[in-house]
DNA sequence: TTTATTAAGTAAAACGTTTTATCAAACTTA
DNA sequence: TAAGTTTGATAAAACGTTTTACTTAATAAA
């Protein structure tokens, strides 16, 4: 079962026909009668004919690949992705080739340049600060780019993600609701428009509810922490906040890390300290007493990233170029927050 | 800042010199003398130009981009090696496109015919069974591949994965040797080699020890499960053996959804079940009191791979084109295997 | 001086497609 | 019958490279 490529050429020959009447038949283009059809399609079909993507996208500047930048390529929530846009973008010939960037904006750039030389027709990106240029490049130059798990503020560019601020204000709502009365906030410094809506979130909160917001029962994690010098710094300070009865994660790294100091620490959940985490996670269903979270519509997401990204890319589709959408996530209650008396 | 992709022959133009010349000083091919080289060296700087990798593709059949066939690409355990196989990778010039089969077979032959042609110069696979024929026609035709995280037994194709029998053969001497008398296993009925390989562990650990394997202590979950039917079985699995004392989890997979069974038996870790699992995972680290586990070297095992790979694609590198490697685990102690008095 | 040799550069073919423009033959229509 | 129209098929150019084979001029050897 020798696999030597057949060429359209070849089969014109083994057809006795010119290889202009090969391409029309197998592209369905030209007028060709149904006999030479039938005869071309045959031997294409008996030698297994490809047709070789390098000559297509070389002729036609098309490559039929996605680019998928992301930041990071492990963990759960963009391998849920990942299988969602794979699928969905197989359904139209497409594949996708990803990338990541490991949150370095350098690499970010560098990426994209690679990427951006006819070797895709589009771009799935997570975007980050600093590659606001790089991006409105691709765009000038009509790339189709879809951002995904955030945004640029105040440009133009279409992207899909879940709702922060409103999924963080209802995590923080529940906690008050449930009477909890001094909810802190542990968030990392990053310059990222998610966390900024999350915290966002938390505020409003805290104000619709009739709470003052407290400095000192907010932490921002530094950006360059290692994960020791990161637990040691939480647990700090929620070892020092003795009167935070609850405490929101904007993360799941910074949630499962809170989770390791609060063992460490020795308190209780939800007896000494309630607990939300943004982005759920199986290791907070299974932690005891079970962790409550803010699920993200992975699936959603996915599917509308992948889906506005082909209608950019396909004409005939309806333009939805400049759609922008921001998907509910969904409160997954566990014993992490009760009721208090 | 317009991008319009300029060409070998725009460049010859602006440099009065000839497609050739061009091509033979940005490739360092021909004799051109300084002065020219410089010139045409600039002049293609300043435009940015990028060679168009589809034309490069066609005319000398190279890609560049290597595929990476994964069972599923979310994961810790995938995320880690893919990152240092894109790194690595990056430093020759390479790309990676990955793939996942989600364990379908039907899917990774799609997969695998898909990039075979044109597509790919070289491939990382998790090979399933199934895949043989498949495997072997990609090697018949010159195509470099390397399998990881497992391989075909009796197939002479380059492999790299953990040392799958001894790290399951020193878990559960570890087990022994810590005190425990009756030491149960919890595996998928899938037709892997590693998993396998990790049974046959278990099973000359307990005779080296000199404990006669007992039937009723070895689970194997349906393949087909769900994962609330897999949690069922397991739970009355482990229900019913009173007797036994530990249990080794040849998957991260069974493991945590053995710790939700655990968990939901009230049984106390490690008192009334000391416990072990295959492939460290950040849940076992948290959870209380901890969870032994057998924890892969994912770094040397993707260094490898790739290294492997870059090797059958690299003419004057060495040929190492058969080289089966087994790495050594690293066993991390924690809580749920204590010495037993 | 004639003959090799070397250095510097280039024309042209090839890779496998797609697509435009064209052609010959077979029908229609007037 | 002559002129137009449709049908079926094709030649050839183009996409942007790489590479072989060749040319010309300059230099070295005889």
């Amino acid at each position: 079962m020798i696999n030597k490529k057949i060429s359209i050429k070849d089969i014109a020959k083994l057809t006795n026909t010119s290889i202009t009447t090969v391409s029309f038949v197998l592209n369905g283009k030209g007028r060709i009668s149904k006999e030479i059809s039938k005869k071309i399609l045959d031997v294409a079909a008996k030698n297994g004919y490809e047709p070789n993507r390098m000559a297509v996208g070389l002729r036609t500047g098309v490559s039929k690949v996605i680019g998928l930048i992301v930041e990071t390529i492990g963990g759960p929530f963009f391998g849920a992705m990942a299988k969602v846009i794979e699928e969905e973008a197989e359904k139209e010939g497409y594949r996708i080739i990803y990338c990541s960037t490991n949150n370095n904006i350098q690499k970010g750039k560098d990426v994209i340049k690679m990427l951006s030389h006819q070797l895709v027709d589009g771009y799935i990106v997570t975007p980050m600060k600093g590659l606001e240029k790089d991006i409105q490049n691709l765009i000038a130059n009509e790339r189709p780019v879809v951002l995904i798990d955030g945004y640029f503020p105040g440009l133009d560019i279409p992207h899909v993600l879940v709702d922060n601020y409103n999924s963080a204000f209802n995590a923080v709502d529940h906690l008050l609701q449930s009477g909890y009365k001094k909810v802190g906030l542990i968030t990392a410094d990053l310059d990222l428009i998610q966390l900024q809506d999350r915290v966002q979130g938390y505020r409003d909160a805290l104000k619709a509810n009739g709470v003052k917001e407290e400095k000192k029962l907010v932490f921002k994690l530094p950006f360059q922490a290692g994960k020791e010098e990161a637990i040691n710094s939480i647990k700090a300070f929620i070892g020092k906040q003795k009167q935070m009865d609850a405490v929101f994660f904007t993360t799941n790294y910074l949630g499962t890390m809170g989770l390791e100091c609060i063992k460490e620490l020795q308190l209780s959940i939800p007896d000494d300290l309630g607990m939300v985490s943004f982005d759920d996670d199986e290791i907070f269903n299974l932690y005891p007493p079970g962790i409550t979270t803010v699920r993200q519509p992975t699936y959603e997401i996915a599917k509308s990233a992948i889906d506005l990204l082909l209608s950019q890319m396909n004409p005939d589709r309806y333009d939805i170029s400049k759609v922008k959408l921001q998907i509910p996530s969904q409160l997954i209650q566990r014993g992490s927050t009760i009721l208090k008396n």
